[in-house]
DNA sequence: TGGATAGTTAACCTACTGGTTGACTTTCCA
DNA sequence: TGGAAAGTCAACCAGTAGGTTAACTATCCA
């Protein structure tokens, strides 16, 4: 039995799972904001925005600055690192086997398992 | 308002969240298995293995093959790449700007705000 | 032909998600 | 000092997720 433990990761996919929480990490690329800032542009009620950011302080992809009555925002880098990382072995070790197959079907001939 | 809509990112960010799943993709990048190949390592019911390859499915980062009465499933690699895209975006953008504000915290000076 | 094998589908259950509204706390400032 | 502003918290709701078991379909093979 598998049981493959990486509450981080799946706090981290799951925050980025959600387009309203992508389009905040969009917004945070540009530099740090306050939550009004952040919900501005969103249709949705200022908590539901506030639910969001728990959910991405909680995957640390987000962490947030308390200046008097304004919480300032911003990303954690690192964290989205991670989940870049992760992909980077499957998606990089899957592009290369592409690659390979490719080759071998323009009849290269050279390419058969070489690693 | 803003709308963000990228149902392929939902599907596949979604789909990486859990971890049985990553588990199941670790798995195929050892190359193609039968379902039945899959579910073996995992203490949970086929039916739930089999939802989370609906599931993997859906995103296309996984597809299958019927032979008779197996179902050889493998990695749609352009799809993790697809996320891994979106990552790199900003992954990269942000690790640039830690970067740049490392160099600044060792006092280089020559740094500030070259963009 | 009929039993074993591979896998899906259906119905169900509990827990969580993403949204709402209303009430609240804290801070700012005229 | 008191009202406006920034934001959270609590309670609620409908929909979805991840798991189960039982029943089913389709294929293989002796």
């Amino acid at each position: 039995m598998v049981n493959y433990q990486t509450p981080d990761l799946d706090r981290i996919f799951h925050a980025l799972a959600d387009p309203t929480r992508r389009a905040i990490i969009g917004a945070l690329a540009e530099g740090p904001k306050t939550v009004g800032e952040i919900s501005r542009p969103f249709d949705i009620s200022l908590p539901a925005v506030s639910k969001h950011l728990k959910v991405l302080e909680r995957a640390r992809l987000v962490t947030r600055e308390v200046r008097g009555r304004e919480h300032h925002c911003r990303l954690l880098p690192q964290t989205l690192a991670d989940a870049h990382d992760w992909l980077s072995f499957y998606a990089g070790f899957w592009e290369q086997r592409l690659d390979a197959l490719d080759a071998l079907l323009r009849n290269d001939g050279d390419v058969c398992d070489e690693s």
